[in-house]
DNA sequence: GATGTAAAATTGGATAGCAATTCCTGTTTT
DNA sequence: AAAACAGGAATTGCTATCCAATTTTACATC
């Protein structure tokens, strides 16, 4: 493995898009120290690398928080995204072969699956999944990088916000984007993407506390290996294991019959 | 100020940029930690940013070193750039008022007299200057984050890279790219960005070093404020005051007479 | 010259400690 | 009772020193 601080990135990474970890928890050094069984130096760096990462905010003097993005930012994230996703959109359309496109459809596919099977928390992550698998058949790494640090951060978003409206009218935009790219027919698969991020973030309320705030100690226990203290946290919010990777969001009520996970 | 780690990388990245300190360029901590007088842990910090922000790398129990980019990561790279500032041409396209033109033809304009000048070392800076200009005009300081990084890794490229080809048709890309963006030629400007960065990244050679390996004591020195130990380093090649804020790259002479900073 | 081994150097991390700043709390004042 | 204040407790940012693991270097051997 790198680094120990990265591995604690990684985990913290983990405990804030799985909502565990909600904006504007304290990252309290000694805390995290103690819970990970490491030195404040580590802590320190790992929280360094979320903060550059904008999943945390680190004030002088007064320590790391999760970050708490403004409105503002919000909208600037998801234009990020949809000016990505349609760039991407865009040589997709020219460059990729017939297996690319059934990979695409064949992901589509298992979320329609997971969906009917009703096994929402699979089919929250895989909606997620698809904007990556997406960017990641543009073959460039460095796009996927950032297009991954945009929908952390969209994520990150979805732990201060309410989503109430309709997101059965966005059940199908993945496929249809599809159709529309293989089809050429750019322009039109560029508006749908827009529209689909638009509608998302057009749906938010902010200030309203959505997830309830752990302790990090409870908040980060699932994670933890070796010393698993088994709280409640750990048994009643994780599991759900699928293919080989765990998942451990649940997404809670307001989200759970819709495609909430969709960036 | 922040925090001491992130001013000492605000430093490394500097002379990254300023291809002082050039790829495979060992960053020992040891070493650095004396050059800037502070402890051997901020001295991490610092490299564990500068490796985030992709200009530096750290192998494990071997240390950190300035990044050295395959050819396939510099095309990614390129191709991001590529996308990125394409995606905000189409928004400034249709949203960008009268000010935002006059502000990009003035850019352009001072970059021209530079040039006229035959003050290269400004002309250099002018001509990436623009670009940020550019997505600055989006009003996404997300989209200015990425974009900004992105330039970063073009400059450390340049470092490792020959450019031996004609730049004078690159010259009035700028002021096309504005005519055409004003006119709603939104197409016809989205190919001259395309073609503007893969003629750039055609001309490149690599494998062969451009700038001289200076050690980092040398590298650093003229940006260090109080003891600055007079080294010949610091007289000959930092300099150009300009608009208050310093410029210390000179391009060196295979880039001279073109208008080599473009990314 | 190639190879193997011991010494030196370097990294990643732990621990203890210190100044500066911020937070908290209990008291005083209005 | 509410506001203002003061001082101690807690936290951060950083230094210094130490240690194990690993890598690099130097040297001796084949």
């Amino acid at each position: 493995m790198s680094s120990r601080s990265q591995a604690i990135a990684d985990i913290l990474t983990r405990a804030i898009i799985d909502h565990r970890l909600v904006p504007g928890c304290k990252l309290g050094e000694r805390e995290l120290a103690e819970i990970f069984g490491v030195s404040r130096i580590v802590v320190r760096q790992a929280v360094i690398r979320l903060a550059d990462d904008g999943l945390a905010q680190i004030e002088r003097n007064r320590g790391a928080f999760v970050a708490k993005p403004s409105m503002q930012e919000a909208m600037e994230i998801y234009d990020a995204l949809t000016l990505v996703e349609q760039g991407v959109a865009a040589q997709l359309s020219e460059r990729l072969g017939p297996g690319g496109w059934a990979e695409l459809r064949q992901h589509v596919e298992r979320q329609r699956q997971a969906v009917a099977a009703g096994n929402d928390a699979l089919a929250d992550v895989l909606g997620q999944e698809f904007h990556s698998v997406f960017v990641r058949l543009s073959r460039n790494k460095v796009m996927q990088d950032i297009h991954a640090q945009l929908v952390r951060r969209t994520t990150l978003l979805r732990s201060l916000i309410t989503a109430d409206f309709d997101y059965c009218n966005l059940l199908d935009d993945h496929s249809r984007v599809i159709d529309l790219l293989e089809k050429g027919r750019l322009k039109k698969a560029m508006e749908l993407i827009d529209t689909h991020h638009r509608s998302v973030v057009r749906g938010y309320i902010m200030d309203r506390a959505v997830f309830p705030e752990l302790s990090p100690r409870e908040a980060l226990s699932p994670y933890l290996a070796g010393d698993g203290d088994k709280t409640d946290a750990a048994s009643d919010k994780a599991g759900a294991e699928q293919n080989g990777a765990r998942i451990y969001a649940i997404p809670p009520a307001n989200l759970r019959r819709t495609q909430a996970g969709d960036p």
